[in-house]
RNA sequence: CCGCCCGUAGCUCAACCGGAUAGAGCACCGGCCUUCUAAGCCGGGGGUUAGGGGUUCGAGUCCCUUCGGGCGGGCCA
């Protein structure tokens, strides 16, 4: 006999169908009906079946019924509504689980051991500033996806893709280096397509300390080596020729920066990286966010990874030159044009990267690659997919989870973000003001894919409202109750639990008995969201029970069997709430 | 102009790959603390699932269309 309900179930319907309609398959589906008076499960088999058989579904299954085998876990199955079938189970059936989520501890839910190797890459900002709310939806999102896949029963690595190469990084270098002048005085009108955050100035200040005046050279000679730039607009707004005018300028001063300094050059701009890294580790890891593996993006070219990458897809046949550039026929394999992997320059292009980054993730032996972008990067998807196809690599086993983009309210009105001009909320900053938990809790109550709109005053002023403080409570309320019963609690383990009767106890028995459930369907669905609002469920069942019945009432029995439940509630909440990076408090 | 995503209660969001009377939270109204934590519970009002058409036993879900929003369409990252 399965130990599971849903699959007794399952295979019951199976033999009355084999009865019925001998020969005939179907798809043999249990689904646990909102409405409590439709039973505990319910199939739609007869319905499936009404075309095949040609009869009336409620006739099937009534004959479905008839031919159902005799199961002490049953209490009843009848016919409802248009041809449902619905079982009512025994109360044993449904308290069963209370023992092995006692049993089974912090493993009670896991899934079986899947074999399968899977990476989820995620934040993957550029080193070029703080984190800001955006990157912490990101974060949110890919780390309890992960510890979801790891809990379902994958082999998950978490990984974190550094753009420690290219344009930003010479532009987050140049922008420290005229911070550091400033200092001594060396005044070059600070672009304002460079970094304007204070942590620049803080880089700046750090590096004057350590070395001095070492990297000084006259404000006069590093405008020299730049085209000029347009006059200084105080609103912004500039036309997109002078926008173009100014990203010349700025390409002009890394330039000189690059000249002027030589090799100690190199010296700023590892400063700036190394910097903006730890800064970035450090507050994710106080965000509760770990990852497996820093991958350098720079790696790819030291390692001659993206050469490589781009002449496989030449051996292929896979490229053209036009204007100078190579061109690679993604158009050939679902994009809607061509892209560029190597400019006129003889540079590389970020989709060059990017080909040799998925490559090497192929490479490294993973069955399945989870990439967790921004929403605008939609674009890349059919590229990158593309790529891989024309490399003869299974582009199905990479997915793509977008982000939707994260809009600040405060005091009812938008907070416009920019990261170049240091205007934007951190997610440091966020983490002070709404704390961890229900900052984390709250991103993952809607999904990935959905635009948040964030009020910061109400996540704010009213951060007791936030749900997550309802599920923590749940499980506090059950450490209470506990502490004060005094009792050792292994020895719930083998409690009698027929005492559980009432609709609040056995609806709590079917919602944990849901939680494998829960977990495999979030995780086939990459949708953490589902176990987020499970155990918002699971706590508004708990609590209902907790007001409507006495715990520690005299009569020893029903006490330990109530208490055994209320056990395996912590359980599960504790469980739950570890995926999603969410603390499970003794005490509130 | 083209492509992708989206439109569900006043607000923020769900809805188990097409299932039964579309559900929660916040907000609003009315009740419940001399007994295990009131960060809680119970009850109530709130909807033509943006509009229209189609597919079938059955549509918030799938197809077409209109309207309205978001994001993309760089030899930028």
């Amino acid at each position: 006999m399965s130990p599971d309900p849903k699959t007794h179930l399952a295979e019951l319907l199976a033999a009355a169908l084999a009865s019925v309609a001998p020969g005939v398959t179907a798809d043999i589906r249990l689904e646990r009906p909102r409405d409590p008076s439709h039973g505990d499960f319910a199939s739609n088999l007869a319905m499936q079946l009404a075309r095949a058989l040609k009869d009336n579904p409620r006739k099937i299954a009534e004959r479905l019924v008839r031919e159902l085998p005799p199961s002490p876990r049953v209490q009843k199955a009848e016919v409802a509504g248009a041809g449902f079938i619905n079982f009512r189970l025994a109360s044993s059936a449904k308290t069963d689980v209370v023992k092995a989520a006692l049993a089974q501890g912090d493993a009670f839910g896991r899934g079986r051991p899947s074999g399968r190797k899977i990476q989820v890459e995620f934040v993957s900002a550029n080193p070029t500033g703080p984190l800001h709310v955006g990157h912490g939806r990101g974060a949110a999102y890919g780390a309890s996806l992960a510890s979801l896949l790891a809990f379902a029963g994958d082999q998950v690595c978490r990984e974190y893709y550094v753009n420690d190469a290219g344009r930003q990084m010479d532009i987050l270098g140049v922008s420290t280096w005229l911070r550091y002048l400033e200092l001594f005085d060396e005044r070059v009108p600070f672009p304002p397509n460079a970094y304007q955050g204070d942590y620049v100035r803080d880089m700046a200040a750090q590096i004057r300390d350590a070395h001095g005046d070492r990297y000084v050279h006259p404000a006069a000679a590093v405008l020299a080596g730049a085209p000029g730039a347009p006059a200084r607009r105080a609103d912004g707004a500039y036309t997109p020729e002078e926008k173009e005018q100014l990203e010349q300028h700025l390409d002009g001063l890394i330039a000189a920066a690059k000249d002027l300094l030589g090799e100690e050059w190199a010296y700023i701009h590892q400063h700036a990286l190394t910097e903006q890294l730890a800064d970035g580790r450090e507050d994710l890891e106080g965000y509760g966010v770990h990852f497996d593996c820093w991958f350098s993006e720079r790696s790819l070219y030291d390692t001659g990874m993206v050469a490589r990458a781009v002449a496989e897809l030449e051996k292929r046949g896979h490229l053209y030159v036009q204007n100078g550039a190579k061109w690679f026929r993604s158009t050939g394999f679902g994009d809607e044009k061509d892209r560029v992997v190597q400019r006129d320059n003889g540079l590389y292009t970020y989709f060059a990267s990017d080909i040799a980054y998925h490559m090497n993730k192929f490479e490294r032996g993973f069955d399945r690659v989870i990439d967790i972008w921004g929403a605008d990067h939609h674009g890349y998807i059919a590229r990158v997919k593309g790529a891989l196809k024309a490399l003869d690599l299974d582009a199905d086993r990479m997915d793509v989870a977008l982000v939707q983009f994260v809009s600040l309210f405060r005091d009812g009105a938008k907070v416009s973000m920019s990261t170049r001009a240091g205007s934007y909320v951190t997610l440091r900053e966020l983490r002070d003001e709404v704390g961890n938990d229900a900052c984390r809790f709250f991103y993952l109550l809607r999904k990935q894919d959905q635009a948040l709109d964030f009020d910061l005053t109400l996540a704010k002023s009213e951060s007791n409202d936030n749900p997550v403080y309802y599920v923590q409570y749940a499980h506090a309320r059950i450490c209470s109750v506990i502490g004060q019963w005094g009792g050792d609690e292994a020895e719930l383990a083998g409690a009698d639990l027929a005492p559980l009767a009432s609709a609040h106890e056995l609806g709590l028995c079917n919602r944990i008995q849901c939680f494998a459930e829960v977990i495999g369907q979030a995780a086939a669905d990459f949708a953490p969201h589902a176990l987020a609002f499970y155990l918002r469920e699971l706590a508004s069942e708990f609590h209902g029970w907790y007001n409507a019945e006495r715990l520690l009432v005299d009569d020893e029995a029903v006490k330990r069997a109530r208490l055994a439940l209320a056990v395996a509630v912590r359980q599960v909440l504790r469980n739950g709430l570890r995926i999603l990076g969410v603390s499970a408090p003794e005490a509130m």
